[in-house]
DNA sequence: GCCAACGTTGGC
DNA sequence: GCCAACGTTGGC
């Protein structure tokens, strides 16, 4: 079991567009950065915790609980040319991008990034170093851990009695 | 809108 | 393989 954080511009795909997609789950297309896709297609696992972050917006924070909910597999985005995800390089007997599924569990209160930068259990996050703008990152189970608690109870744990919404 | 920082591309 | 140019990310 591992964990991930994972940015999504709310204005694209917010915590509340997920929770209100069938099944909690979306698709989780259009990565085009090497290292994110590898630990999409190489690292991730379906039942990982993800931090599901809002980036480039108001409140850039942690804003929801989700999961990985499926295997990686390839991004249908990249052969539909003319689209903005096409990849020319790609093509299905070889295909570049990965996708997995994501599943939302819980929004929580927002975590704001400039709180995060307060907490010294936080201060090794991939996403508080200087210049990172991976969109997919991992995170420490004691990192995990201390966000989670900063989110209240109930929210203690994915294997929890019910932290399903 | 600004701009720092990073990733990718492509000429050489 | 180097590196300049360009494009993108994302906080502020």
């Amino acid at each position: 079991m591992q964990y991930w954080l994972m940015k999504s511009e709310p204005d694209e795909v917010s915590i509340d567009d997920v929770l209100a997609a069938p099944g909690h789950t979306v698709s989780w297309f259009g990565v085009r950065n090497y290292q994110a896709r590898n630990f999409m297609r190489d690292a991730m696992r379906p039942g990982d915790g993800v931090l599901f972050y809002h980036s480039s917006c108001a409140q850039p924070g942690v804003a929801g609980l989700a999961e990985v909910a499926s295997a990686a597999y390839p991004d249908a985005t990249q052969f539909a040319a003319g689209g903005k995800y096409h990849d020319p390089k790609a093509t299905p007997e070889q295909p570049r991008w990965s996708a997995v599924d994501v599943r939302a569990l819980r929004k929580t209160r927002l975590l704001p990034l400039a709180e995060m930068r307060t907490i010294p259990a936080l201060e090794d996050m991939l996403l508080l170093q200087k210049g990172s703008r991976l969109s997919i990152t991992p995170v420490s189970a004691g990192q995990w851990n201390a966000i989670v608690k900063l989110l209240g109870a109930g929210a203690a744990s994915l294997e929890g009695s019910d932290p399903r919404v």
